[in-house]
RNA sequence: GGAGGGGUUCCCGAGUGGCUAAAGGGGACAGACUGUAAAUCUGUUGUCUGCGGACUACGGAGGUUCAAAUCCUCCCCCCUCCA
């Protein structure tokens, strides 16, 4: 059996283990593990693919994953590396994210009983909705000392932070440490794998597992991603990117990528897509010899967005960003690009005079009219690639080439406007 | 329940009657330089505007005042200590 723990090592994955007996172990026996979501959002973002890509891993190695999406804890919040408290989700709101979950899950694992280890996702509002309170405390809160509690890291850091921490939140760690002992007895899932925050939570179930049953459970951590600019990985000036076309278009998800930090291009490469060392390899040495042709970072983001979005919308995502990112942009065709690039503007509209203004916060490039202006007297505005410094500027037709308009903000924010004849 | 501290713009944080759309920093955006990178330097950073201004904003609701983020009353939330 190929060794997952050398891979994940290699590969940039391992923040830290449990116990270093896990090479061997898992070396010799195909084990079952689980990572756990949360379902705070209808979707997840680039911040979890990391864990992702590491169940996936796995899996490839012959393991099989679980993924718990906690339709339980969810209702908890896990103050784990959150310096405020969160708001509690409704009922609803889990419900809807908890499916969007579950659909994206589906592009990285692979499911179905015809598998050797096929995956699995799981919702541990199934075992914790009905747990009693007073069971819960006799059978899971008895084998929690107080100390240990108030020991982690994520409990000392809000207890001395001045937003505190509620009951509530504290006891998160027993909900997650008891979904590590029902996935042990059910499943006999012997992994709890998660980022680097969720060292304490893994830790609590291993211990409640050894206390009750005897046997040993283990743990990896996986590194918080960030950037080498120090930024949370994953955020942007838009905001998340998220791995749903509908919040993030795969034109916005590709482009996310083609403009990672040297520094860390290599270092995605590894985590965020299944290539081969040696391809790694001779990417870094491009990088090195001629970092201006950036060919990793074109891997890197055709990759991820083909594991993402599929194929098809990656070869897309690539000519579209090649489209828009030429000079000679004669082959331009609006009603083939991703919709997210396009602004349909009406004929009439434009034989009246266009305001630029208006032009730039109808097709989202500036958020009002404030900034609208703002962008314009800085010169940070391109009309079909000529900068506009002129306030009262107004589009015509006149400015129409093949029936559209190419809108342009800073370096490289574009918007094609496109008026039907 | 008692005592004290606190809630300010995207974030941190200054501001204790007018000069405050609110110091400073961070972040973000734009410009220069470049490779859709980084670093650096410069500028910008509430909304609307006919560019004269107008409007909204300092936890919430009232009040005092010509004038309130700043003073008063009530309420909500958070923190620390005591019981």
């Amino acid at each position: 059996m190929e060794d997952i723990v050398r891979t994940l090592e290699t590969r940039g994955f391992l923040a830290a283990l449990t116990d270093p007996e896990m090479q061997k172990v898992f070396r010799e026996k195909a084990v079952t593990l689980y990572a756990g979501f949360d379902p705070t959002a209808p979707s997840l973002h680039v911040g979890n693919l990391l864990i992702i890509m590491g169940l996936a891993q796995f899996q490839r190695h012959g393991h099989t994953p679980i993924v718990v999406v906690g339709g339980g804890t969810g209702l908890i919040g896990d103050p784990s590396g959150k310096t405020k408290e969160r708001q509690l989700l409704s009922q609803d709101e889990l419900q809807t994210n908890l499916q969007g979950i579950r659909k994206q899950l589906e592009r990285f694992l692979a499911f179905g009983p015809s598998l050797s280890s096929p995956a699995r996702i799981l919702n541990n509002a199934e075992w914790l909705l009905e747990f009693k309170f007073l069971d819960f405390l006799r059978d899971v809160g008895k084998h929690f000392r107080l100390g240990e509690m108030l020991a982690k890291e994520s409990v000392k850091l809000r207890l001395n932070s001045d937003e505190g921490m509620s009951f509530t939140e504290f006891c998160y760690q027993l909900l997650q440490a008891y979904d590590f002992l029902h996935l042990f007895d059910q499943f006999h899932c012997t992994l709890q794998v998660g980022g680097s925050d969720q060292w304490g939570n893994i830790t609590a179930g291993i211990d409640l597992i050894r206390k009750l049953r005897g046997k040993t459970a283990y743990g990896i951590t996986f590194p918080l991603l960030t950037t080498a600019s120090g930024e949370k990985f994953g955020k942007t000036e838009a905001g998340t990117i998220w791995l749903e076309s509908e919040r993030t278009s795969p034109y916005d998800f590709y482009q996310y990528f083609i403009r990672t930090d040297d520094r860390d291009v290599i270092r995605f490469l590894n985590c965020f897509t299944f290539l081969p060392a040696e391809e790694i390899k001779g990417l870094e040495k491009s990088l090195k010899q001629k970092p201006e042709a950036r060919e990793a970072q074109k891997r890197l983001a055709f990759e991820v967005t083909s594991i993402v979005h599929g194929e098809a919308a990656a070869t897309k995502a690539k000519a579209d960003s090649e489209k828009m990112f030429s000079t000679d942009r004669a082959g331009l065709d609006a009603a083939q690009l991703d919709p997210a690039l396009t602004t349909e503007l009406p004929r009439a509209a434009l034989e009246e005079g266009l305001s630029l203004v208006e032009a730039l916060v109808n097709s989202g490039l500036s958020q009002s009219k404030g900034e609208a202006r703002r962008l314009i007297n800085q010169g940070g505005v391109y009309v079909n690639d000529e900068r506009v410094q002129d306030l009262n500027h107004l589009l015509g037709p006149e400015d129409l080439i093949k029936g559209t308009i190419v809108l342009r903000t800073g370096k490289k924010n574009y918007r094609v406007l496109h008026c039907k004849t």
